[in-house]
DNA sequence: AAGCGAACGTAGCAGTCGCTACATATCTGG
DNA sequence: CCAGATATGTAGCGACTGCTACGTTCGCTT
């Protein structure tokens, strides 16, 4: 029973429950050992938030790479599009609602934190990259710019005015019509 | 001592140490009470974490209405630089850390979260309404597309990637060059 | 003046927190 | 074969959690 084995198992705890309000002992219990295994694995709760959120990191990273396939898409507004719905899928919603700790984590400048957010966004900026349309006429500014707007667009959408967005993105003509 | 009198500092407190990790002695001693009062006019933690954030987000509101004034923008652009420049504040960064973690509670759907975080975001939507250039074509529609790039921004600066958002803002011509 | 309810302090409940001391197992290398 | 490292269980520490019981003081009304 070592770190990389534990590591899975205590993202699907906090995938389900949440970062924030994580303890050791549940911890422990949906990892099958004991908060006493827990420190003496990572000694220090701290660490153990350190090196899971770096783990998470990484799973987020393969869960881009897997859904990674396709042909680039036609236009900026498909590019918006089918990142949307990779977002809105059901089984990428306990990682959202866990990507709001992690930013509110980062924000106030808790250890970890921002290295884990950053690694994720990296990621998900390369991604864009990759999904540029062939004949875009600025594919690393367009990319930053449509991961800006689909931040947003998940932002709004997180706190119940995914409507606002989405009339939002209409008006900004990147939602294909 | 009333409720509308602790609300203050209450908020106060939640501005400065977070709203996760708030707890009844340390609310009570910042508003200079005991945790026995503070439920005795709240009744329970979870309304007085409720009644916070409603309080929260009239102060939201207050604000944005005390930064309303000036004539209205020339280009979207200038709307842009003029709130995200009212958001890179320093006398702001306190409500911006509270925010995320305001994200982070309605993403999990916790009471009071979601209508917090409604009401404050249908402030900037008027805010922003208000705040559209004279000859706009489509205000209505434009306003909700500066207010998802605004909030992508304020999301990708709060995990270190400021410089990403710039980028795009750049790119997609809503920064005056 | 009597009575009453709201406002408040003190003390404490049962439970959880991160973490540790101590005793054991189990395995590995000389 | 046995020393030493590695792994694990049990029990518990002191601090903190939300919350309550109980008693007191205050301002007000009748």
């Amino acid at each position: 029973m070592t770190k990389d084995s534990l590591l899975p198992l205590l993202t699907a705890h906090v995938l389900a429950h949440g970062l924030g309000g994580a303890s050791l002992r549940p911890l422990a219990k949906a990892a099958g050992t004991s908060d006493r295994m827990l420190i003496y694995h990572f000694g220090t709760k701290e660490a153990l938030i350190v090196d899971l959120l770096g783990h998470i990191a990484k799973v987020y990273a393969a869960a881009l790479d897997a859904a990674m396939g396709g042909e680039p898409a036609a236009t900026r507004a498909d590019v918006v599009a089918r990142i949307l719905a990779h977002g809105d899928a059901p089984a990428m919603q306990p990682f959202m609602r866990l990507w709001w700790e992690i930013v509110a984590g980062a924000a106030r400048d808790l250890p970890g934190y921002q290295l884990a957010a950053q690694a994720m966004m990296r990621e998900l900026l390369g991604w864009l990259e990759g999904q540029m349309p062939a004949g875009d006429p600025d594919p690393r500014g367009g990319a930053r710019y449509l991961m800006t707007v689909i931040e947003g667009t998940a932002m709004l959408t997180a706190v119940g005015h995914g409507d606002t967005a989405q009339q939002g993105l209409l008006a900004g003509g990147l939602l294909p019509s």
